[in-house]
DNA sequence: CTGGGGATGGGGCCC
DNA sequence: AGGGCCCCATCCCCA
């Protein structure tokens, strides 16, 4: 009879014999070639660790009296070898230099819990999933019942080349997509086909995932890459940002696994606030070209797709792209609008959303829907939003005899004169109660008043400037 | 319940 | 490479 102790510390040395009988090319049956550099491993070790040899092997492979030889061109051989000393360990050796690749490598591999260690390393990097983690670490006093404690503190690797750690069995069979496997990026468990179905989550949530929700296609027969789901970090969480923890605080837990403890991290969360940006533009700049993968895989993109996102099964022509491509996964949000706060991924987008909401860029009555001009209708300013009224419409709210003030620090252009709502809460305009809703509910309660006084305000493109955190 | 419209987000691609 | 434009899909709210 074995208690767990024991099945662990004899499945940790059997670990350590495979490793050793790797190093030596001991009865090692699969010879893997990548970028010219021979790696030898076991067909055993392999096929169980990842779900392209698992594939590979058994359709490929089944003469087990000649050894098998693959050879990769899609990533690098130190990626590779980094891929396999994690199966042979269970400790992945990320940094920001290699992190992407390894994450699309282990995309290319199918091997889920590391692109799940990948994905926390990137968000613990550039710190925009504090809410989670919050929650994560709220957890650490009684662990949700699919997340194993050790996971918490071993399977999150930080700035630097520092390992993280897959241990015990239930981490690795959960991240293998084992039902209630704990998915890293939130409350969502990590289901057979890998995905963490979007359609489980509040609309809100799904509204920006929709270009991410991956083929739900049975492991047997999905393109490699196509088993990579990305999962979207909210919005709301795009708060904060951990900075590289330094190596003095550094520990090793008593089975001599590299491990930060729950307490450390929380105080690392805590204490900062910075360089979120400066992490991104690294990550960006180390963000490497996985070129020829479409052919790989043998679909029909085209073969100008060169640049694959490793969160999911994007491609891309331009670097560029990519990179706009991955706030998507990301949450960055590094556009705020300077009225409201709301931030958004593109300038582009600000400026669209400044239009249309602040600026009243279109010449439409809000009410009527008839088209104004500056003679036919005049600009109302609800709170930060602005919309144009005619009018007959102004007219019919008795509005359209108004005083009008000029705003002495209007220093551009834009003569529009414009009414500013306030006042009288028992009034209020019924055409602007939809736009109210997103705006905080603070404000809300401040926008709801109704007075209706005419003046001019700044009507002009403001120059909106991106702000990192 | 449903259709319409506004707001938003993301991809492609040009400059 | 970044900015910007165009287009389209989706979500949400309202009538």
């Amino acid at each position: 009879m074995f208690s767990k102790m024991d099945l662990s510390f004899y499945q940790s040395r059997l670990l350590l014999q495979l490793d050793e009988q790797r190093r030596r090319d001991l009865f090692c049956d699969c010879h893997i070639l990548v970028e010219g550099k021979m790696f030898m491993a076991h067909r055993n070790v392999l096929f169980a660790s990842s779900g392209y040899f698992k594939m590979f092997l058994s359709q490929s492979c089944r003469d087990v009296g000649q050894p098998s030889t693959v050879t990769f061109d899609v990533f690098s051989a130190d990626t590779f070898t980094a891929i396999i000393d994690y199966m042979y360990s269970g400790r992945l050796p990320l940094s920001g230099q290699n992190v992407i690749e390894v994450m699309s490598a282990a995309s290319y591999l199918q091997m889920t819990d590391v692109i799940s260690v990948c994905k926390e390393f990137i968000k613990s990097s550039l710190d925009i999933n504090e809410k989670e983690r919050d929650n994560l670490f709220s957890l650490s006093g009684g662990e949700p019942a699919h997340q194993p404690r050790d996971y918490v503190q071993n399977n999150v690797a930080w700035g630097g080349n520092n390992c993280a750690s897959i241990r015990s069995d239930s981490d690795i069979s959960g991240c293998r997509g084992g039902a209630g496997a704990w998915n890293p990026y939130g409350p969502y468990p990590v289901t057979s086909n890998l995905s963490s179905n979007p359609c489980d989550r509040p609309t809100s949530q799904r509204a920006s995932e929709r270009h991410h929700e991956a083929p739900q296609l049975p492991i047997t027969t999905c393109c490699p890459e196509e088993r990579v789901q990305g999962h979207k970090i909210s919005e709301t969480d795009s708060t904060t940002k951990v900075n590289n923890i330094p190596d003095d605080e550094y520990i090793q837990d008593e089975a001599g696994m590299d491990c930060w403890t729950v307490t450390r991290r929380k105080e690392m969360v805590k204490s900062s606030d910075k360089n979120k940006a400066t992490k991104a533009e690294q990550l960006y700049a180390t963000m490497p070209t996985i070129m020829g993968i479409a052919e790989t895989c043998g679909k029909d993109a085209s073969s100008s797709m060169r640049f694959k996102c490793p969160f999911c099964t994007h491609m891309v022509k331009r670097k560029a792209d990519l990179k706009r491509h991955l706030r998507c996964h990301t949450g960055e949000r590094p556009y705020p609008c300077q009225a409201c706060g709301k931030r958004f991924t593109r300038l582009e987008h600000v400026r669209s959303h400044y239009r249309t909401i602040h600026e009243a860029g279109k010449p439409v009555c809000r009410r009527c829907k008839k088209h104004v001009t500056e003679e036919t209708g005049q600009v109302v300013q609800d709170g930060t939003r602005r919309f144009r009224l005619c009018t007959d419409c102004l007219a019919e709210f008795g509005v359209d005899s108004f005083p009008i003030e000029v705003d002495d620090d209007d220093d551009d252009d834009d003569d529009d004169p414009t009414i500013v709502l306030s006042g009288d809460e028992d009034k209020e305009l019924p055409w602007s109660q939809h736009d109210r809703v997103q705006q905080p509910k603070a404000k809300l309660e401040k926008d709801t008043l109704y007075n209706l006084i005419i003046h001019e305000v700044d009507d002009s493109d403001e120059d909106i400037k991106p702000v990192l955190y």
